[in-house]
RNA sequence: GGGAUCUUAGCUCAGCUGGGAGAGCAUCUGCCUUACAAGCAGAGGGUCAUAGGUUCGAGCCCUAUAGGUCCCACCA
């Protein structure tokens, strides 16, 4: 028997029950099956300091729609869960945190500041995954992993010695960009350019052993001079040919420096001089190495003015940049200042402006690991959705330089290099060696630093299943399928997946990316919480439903694009899970005392077969879309299907039928079957969109299946393609849409029953309308009706309406009083003619002709040509009711 | 400097391989019709940024222009 649903739809009551549901069924666990297709998800691990957040949102709601949908489809779908140890955005907020108890992170040493870190995960870890769980995400929670756990170490440390022994990764001392407040090393792809205004300061230094002569540089950064070690010109440069070779002293400091001719130094810039500062600026460091120029490194780690800056030792950079400008124009050698805009490498975590600064770290060489990476997308093997990512990812990976993987901190998985105490021998291994094997003693010391935190994101598609070793979930979830994610992080995660998964296991990852863009605010801005304007998830799921916050993020957007959010939205989709509640409630009513059984062929109407056309149709519509990652547009057509189609036209046709069981069962049967049907099938097709609603109306429907998330996704049949039926329903449709039409023009309400009179030359057409009349009468609000050839005994007076296939024609005196309507029309007509003569007399007076706005005039004129339509049509309906 | 992308109804956006201009919200009109007023039935509203071109046919393809957004880039 047929349960009940409440009166009204509230999702909090439910979505929590049946989650619980799926969960202890263990609906999200699968196990490796050689009887069934795998399909697998690797979920982007969220920062376990994260707070779930639009984004998540989003990016979860895709995965879970395409792995409901592939679980209907009988793969047997793996959704691989779990969380990044984010290494620097965790340290950064636990040392903030520390900081409030007084407690600097050198206080704690390295053991208790990780103890810390651990207490941290422990704590926080969990939260983003249970909040998660309130989206409805199907993912196997049992499989969880985490970037630091066991495994996934153990995958690092097998990669990082793999590719040492590779000679892939090496140590050396480079230029790297250097973050003074972090104090750590970052990689380039953690450099975001900000336009700022600065200053272009025109600095004279004297040339050596010539009177009043200078060659004037100009820099943005002049506190840099402390380090250089050379002026550049250009050897083409004819105004400067005499000087290469000889020296300048350089302001503030007693050094000599070469003047030396390089292609660097462009002659159409500024004076077409340039300082060179070979261990503080890429360009200059390159100039450095060609020209075998010492490197003088005049910055401390945190941001200040290294001792050889003598007097300006100490000083801040900024600080000691004022010092200096003012220095130099003290000593006359401060040339022209310009202001100027220009971009400044920053820190993408904390803002703070990068440096600079040659160091010894770790580095992958990245020119071999690329090579096969971009051929995976020319050559069609790894497909990016929306196609236009392609050029973005090539683009980075034909400029990309080694990437700098060691950091100067303690949270994430440290170097397996040992450095031997006595002799200086690097060793990379898992652990430190009995002996070194240079100088035979036992002395080591491991690498103080930490890998970049996407070092291991980087594996997370076969670290999580197991790789390095050789398991079965390896063996058969991988490789996986699609990875979902946003644009922003293509090149911090999806290239160094796919290269490391061709590296490392000699397959793709997945074969396709799908890529979504930003949730933003209302206003086009992106959410944040300095501008507070960020609208948390949960916030919208306590109010209306996960179910409508996922069709809310789904439904009119393209992949790739961002999006704004709007509470209006989300009510629309609030009030769309309502609509298909309360049909559900009404077929169960009617469900609940009736018998229901498969209806003879011959007992289901036209309507019964277009609706089930129709929705043979949509299934094929559908499936299409959400292969090709179509996610929004199968969500329109679904949307669309259930509400006007099936709620708006289908049941209100079937209701006929319904209100008639008493008289007709086996009709009412038929109609009930099919409500049913295309019901339940439609559910099907929503699931993955709205799990919670659909699984609570399909088990309250029926109790022969389960659960809807493992019911069996629908599929499409050409011999429930009705074409007929479904012109003939057009045609019906055409005809009461006609009606109503009428109607409402007239003011006449539905309940005023008339006699139709459907002329219709078209044979097939005629014979149609013939066929339906009877049935769908009532339907139609019609007394009777007939179907003819030609007007023959249609009163002049009658109103008509033209069909595409055919006119109907209803007598007038069917709709309304004549009297009244007589007196209702004389009265328009009387009004329409007082307005034009009024506007009339506007435009013939010339005083308004001259004086007004040609606004007003045109307004007028308008006015004048719409009201005498309107009379003219009042005048003719009144012909029509005189005769 | 290079590249991507956008410009479609008042607002926010769909529109997949060229052939019907669409949705939600907003507006106007009429309805509490016993599933749903979180609803129903209607209506208005767009030279698809501009200018050329290809085509039987262009919102969709090509070229240029204007404006917006974003990414990349060593602009001293």
């Amino acid at each position: 028997m047929a349960k009940e649903l409440d009166k009204t739809y509230n999702p909090s009551g439910l979505e929590d029950r049946l989650y619980q549901k799926w969960e202890e069924k263990g609906y999200f666990h699968p196990e490796p099956d050689r009887s069934k297709k795998p399909f697998t998800i690797v979920m982007p691990p969220p920062n376990i300091t994260g707070q779930l957040h639009m984004g998540h949102a989003l990016d979860n709601t895709m995965q879970d729609i395409l792995i409901r949908y592939k679980r209907m489809q009988g793969y047997n779908a793996l959704w691989q869960p779990g969380t990044d140890h984010a290494s620097i955005a965790t340290e950064v907020k636990i040392i903030e945190t520390l900081k409030k108890q007084g407690i600097e992170k050198e206080d704690l040493g390295r053991e208790g500041f990780l103890k810390r870190a651990w207490e941290w995960k422990e704590e926080y870890g969990g939260r983003i995954i249970s909040q998660l769980k309130k989206m409805g995400s199907s993912a196997d929670w049992q499989r969880e992993r985490f970037t630091m756990d066991e495994g996934c170490s153990e995958a690092v440390q097998d990669v990082f010695i793999r590719l040492y022994q590779k000679k892939l990764i090496y140590k050396g001392s480079r230029l790297i960009n250097w973050c003074p407040v972090c104090q750590t090393s970052i990689s380039d792809a953690e450099v975001e350019h900000v336009d700022m205004k600065g200053h272009f300061w025109h600095i004279k230094y004297p040339v050596a052993d010539m009177e009043d002569t200078f060659l004037e540089v100009a820099t943005t950064r002049p506190e840099t001079m402390l380090g250089d070690t050379a002026v550049a010109v250009n050897g083409e440069d004819p105004r400067y040919q005499h000087l290469i070779g000889k020296m300048v002293r350089l302001p503030l400091t007693d050094r000599l420096i070469p003047i030396i001719a390089d292609e660097h130094a462009d002659m159409t810039k500024g004076t077409g001089v340039v300082k060179i500062t070979p261990a503080h600026d890429p360009n200059d460091y390159e100039v450095g190495k060609r020209h075998n120029l010492p490197e003088i490194n005049m910055m401390n780690d945190d941001g200040t003015i290294a001792a050889i800056g003598g007097k300006y030792a100490g000083m801040d950079r900024y600080e000691a940049r004022k010092e200096m400008v003012k220095d130099l124009e003290a000593l006359g050698l401060l040339g022209e200042v310009e202001d100027l805009v220009h971009s400044v490498g920053t820190h993408d975590r904390c803002k703070t402006v990068i440096e600079p600064l040659i160091k010894p770290q770790w580095f992958v060489a990245m020119k071999e690991l690329a090579k096969p990476a971009a051929e995976a997308v020319k050559n069609g093997s790894l497909r990016l959705v929306p196609a236009r990512m392609n050029k973005i990812y090539y683009n980075w990976l034909d400029n990309i330089r080694d990437w700098c993987i060691s950091r100067q901190l303690w949270w994430g998985h440290r170097i397996p290099a040992y450095y031997c105490q006595d002799c200086g021998e690097i060793v990379v291994g898992k652990s430190a060696p009995e002996v070194c094997p240079r100088c035979g003693k036992s002395h080591f010391k491991q690498d103080e630093d930490t890998l970049d935190t996407w070092f291991s994101s980087a594996l997370w598609p076969f670290s999580t299943l197991g790789w390095p070793e050789h398991t079965a979930d390896l063996d058969y979830f991988y490789p996986t399928d699609v990875l979902v994610t946003g644009y922003d992080i293509i090149f911090f995660w999806v290239i160094r997946m796919v290269f490391s998964g061709i590296e490392h296991t000699g397959k793709l990852p997945f074969h396709t990316v799908l890529f979504h863009g930003l949730v933003r605010d209302s206003q086009g801005r992106k959410m944040s919480k300095s501008l507070g304007n960020g609208i948390d998830p949960l916030e919208v799921i306590e109010k209306y439903g996960a179910d409508a916050l996922r069709l809310t993020l789904i439904t009119g957007n393209a992949p790739g694009n961002d999006m704004r959010f709007y509470w209006e939205r989300v009510e629309a989709s609030r009030n769309f899970a309502n609509k298909i509640w309360n049909a559900s409630r009404f077929i169960m009513m009617h469900l609940n005392d009736a018998r229901l059984s498969k209806p003879e062929d011959a007992l289901l109407t036209p309507a019964d077969r277009w609706i089930l056309s129709r929705f043979n149709t949509l299934v094929k519509d559908v499936t299409d879309n959400m292969d090709r990652y179509e996610l929004g547009i199968a969500a329109d057509k679904i949307t669309e299907f259930l509400w006007e189609e099936f709620c708006d036209w289908y049941i209100e046709i079937a209701k006929v039928r319904l209100y008639q069981k008493e008289e007709a069962p086996e009709h009412a049967n038929a109609a009930l079957w099919t409500l049913r049907q295309v019901l339940i099938g439609a559910l099907k097709l929503l699931h993955p969109y709205m799990p919670f609603i659909t699984e609570e109306i399909f088990c309250t429907l029926q109790n022969e299946e389960e659960s809807i998330m493992i019911s069996s996704w629908p599929v499409y049949r050409e011999d429930l393609q009705y074409p007929k039926e479904e012109a003939m329903l057009e045609a019906l449709k055409d005809l009461t849409r006609g009606v109503r039409n009428l109607r409402a023009e007239m003011n006449v309400p539905n309940s005023k029953k008339a006699q139709f009179y459907v002329v219709c030359k078209d044979p097939e057409y005629a014979g149609w309308y013939e066929e339906l009349k009877e049935d769908y009468r009532n339907f139609i609000g019609a007394g009777s009706i007939r179907v003819q050839q030609d007007k023959s005994g249609i009163a002049d007076s009658a109103v008509s309406v033209v069909l595409p296939h055919g006119t109907v024609y209803i007598p007038l005196e069917d709709l309304v009083d004549v009297k009244k309507e007589r007196e209702r029309l004389e009265k328009e007509q009387e009004r329409l003619h007082n307005e034009i003569r009024r506007a009339e007399g506007m435009l013939k007076n010339e005083r308004f002709l001259a004086k007004a706005p040609e606004s007003k005039v045109a307004q007028e004129k308008e006015k004048l040509q719409k009201y005498t339509g309107m009379l003219a049509q009042v005048e003719e309906r009144l012909k029509q009711l005189v005769s």
